[in-house]
DNA sequence: GATGAATGAGTATTCATTCAT
DNA sequence: TATGAATGAATACTCATTCAT
């Protein structure tokens, strides 16, 4: 079976790099449609292969679905470590992390939708976002420890959910939004003003706690 | 077909009211697994009816899925509405208006994952989401405009984006949340705390425009 | 059960005559798509009344279908030994009789269809076209008889093909030769010429036929 | 997809031809009970293979229909084509065409019965018929203009229609007739007198149009 | 690695028919 | 007479998956 390294694309000289072709085209068709409304059929069509290879490369359709969904988490967690090492204040951290959080989004959003659709379900398949989804919420965690307590209703869970919500839901309502607004969300425009959104909204946030 | 009102309760002595059955067996399913994560027999089966019985009533799995958004759409907009008439400051009536919100969305669960779901999905009825979605943005537009600009990262707009996406990011969230913290999200107190966070917000942010 | 007699126009005042609405449909569909092309909820949807008001009245689908199919056979025979009747040679009455199998299958093409399906298909209620057509058949040899022999290749059997064939292919041909032709078959004129080819070639025969 | 080739008996070693055994199955189903009177469960039982193997090499019901109905009219044309060739007098090329008519349909019975079916239901695929009918039709007619005039009632499109109908019908009657006649109208010797019949009748109908 | 063929269970939907009211 | 509800078998077609080559 194909190991995680192979499915980058494929540099030593013209190979067919079949594993990879049926990657893409998994993650594009699952982010779209879920995993139901894909089918091994769509997914090796759009590849150009052999249905017969999804399955040699893959195993099945549950093990295709995990690997799409693992390594977006993986990219996800790294995109938002990166961001908070480095210097500055807490503050400072606490608004790259924020920026990361959005930058991921905006250039993942096939992505954003698909863990929104996927936590919304009951699909068995929610322990893998699980086994993801912790190691992330757990360092987040620690990161806002420093600017907020442990519980009661200003407590980290709280901002937790409230932060990742502001941030995702922007996304995931997307195509929604543009017809609400009838403008395209996703223009660098409406992006800028969306961060500029969320930063005030942390500063303020950020103050008032400091106050109390 | 069925009607709306066929679809309540049906109290008249110990009629079988397989519409109903079939409706709640639907309702349940949808919002689990979503539209194509549901197969029509899944639907019968639940309902305990045959299943040429959910095409009698209610005509395709289409038309079916459609009833059950569009009942849970107005219902929603109806609740918050109602939250809103009546009288005090226009701060009163926001804070009326989350509260319906988050109750809302508490006592309907299945649904804010079955929206969110939706929303989130490409599948064609986006449509139906539109159709009606739209006036209860609206609605809440004309709501907000009293309180915030039209334009700008403090408009009405991300406003909106940003308390809906607090308030249904954790119903949809509840079930991971549950094993992050490993504590239920929707036991009272949980959703109590839930609630003085998001007034806490609200205040902060609302006194927060006023000083601009 | 429904007799014969009520399928006609029910003249005693406004009575809904639901047996005679549905006898209606059915022709008309049957004769369009044939048995099997037709459902009992398309007959009663023409024929704007309850499904199960089918099978009250007319049994099953099978009952109904052989009703339209003999209604039409006696109509038939009908039409051809009134012409036979009554005065003139024995030429003129073949003559009248060709005319007279001419009109009746212009004014009920639907059937010429009906028939043309049913004998070339090897569906089981051949019985009942042999039950019908025998009678017919008989009583043409009779006719031919007098102008033909009992056997060889000029024989009554090869002329009664002939001639049938002839008259009613035309008419089950009609929309292909539409096509063909960029004409409409069925206009007076076209139907004139058609009698005017018949009545030529009818009369080249038979005058053939009494030169050996 | 199979192609053309393919459904010739596959020669080369016991390979299972699956395509060709469905196709066989297909061919005789359709003959006998028409487009709607044969389900894909009927073709795969009598080619003894499993039901998707039906989609999987044909695509689906009516790609099947199609490529029977085409591979017919095709092998049709090319009979009396192939007869019209060669040398002789225009009247024998005629008696050779008609010969070739009635040996195709003596060795066909089954598309007599389909095209017959067909030609006279008003099931969509006309359109399929009209592609393939008209260029017969237009190549005999060029034949026929030779013998008859343009337009009239002795035009060769009334003679195309009179001799078209005297050759099918009788093989589509056949199991009528066989009721009728007591006695089997496809025998050899049956089959013979049909022949020297039609060639009579032409005979007597060519000499005709040359007296005027 | 790659492919075409094969399979059995599943998909939504329609069928003729029955029956209590 | 008429109707709405009910049913089990059938409809065309797709599914994930396997396997020999």
């Amino acid at each position: 079976m194909t190991t995680d390294r192979q499915l980058l694309k494929n540099k030593s000289k013209g190979k067919p790099d079949t594993a990879g072709k049926i990657y893409q085209a998994a993650d594009a068709l699952f982010c779209e449609a879920g995993y139901s409304g894909v089918s091994i059929r769509d997914i090796a069509q759009r590849a150009g292969v052999n249905k017969a290879l999804v399955f040699y490369h893959f195993g099945n359709k549950d093990e295709l679905f995990a690997k799409v969904l693992e390594r977006y988490y993986s990219a996800h967690i790294g995109a938002l470590s990166t961001a908070y090492e480095g210097e500055g204040s807490q503050n400072q951290r606490l608004h790259r992390v924020l920026d990361a959080y959005l930058d991921f989004m905006a250039q993942n959003i096939r992505y954003a939708r698909l863990i929104q659709r996927q936590v919304s379900s009951s699909e068995a398949d929610r322990v893998l976002i699980e086994r993801n989804l912790k190691p992330l919420f757990d360092w987040l965690q620690d990161v806002l420890l420093e600017v907020a307590p442990r519980t009661g209703p200003r407590s980290v869970r709280q901002f937790y959910v409230t932060f990742s919500a502001i941030v995702i839901n922007y996304f995931t309502y997307a195509p929604i939004l543009e017809v609400l607004w009838d403008e395209d969300p996703l223009t660098q425009s409406a992006l800028d003003e969306r961060r500029e959104h969320v930063h005030w909204l942390v500063d303020v946030l950020l103050e008032a706690m400091n106050r109390e």
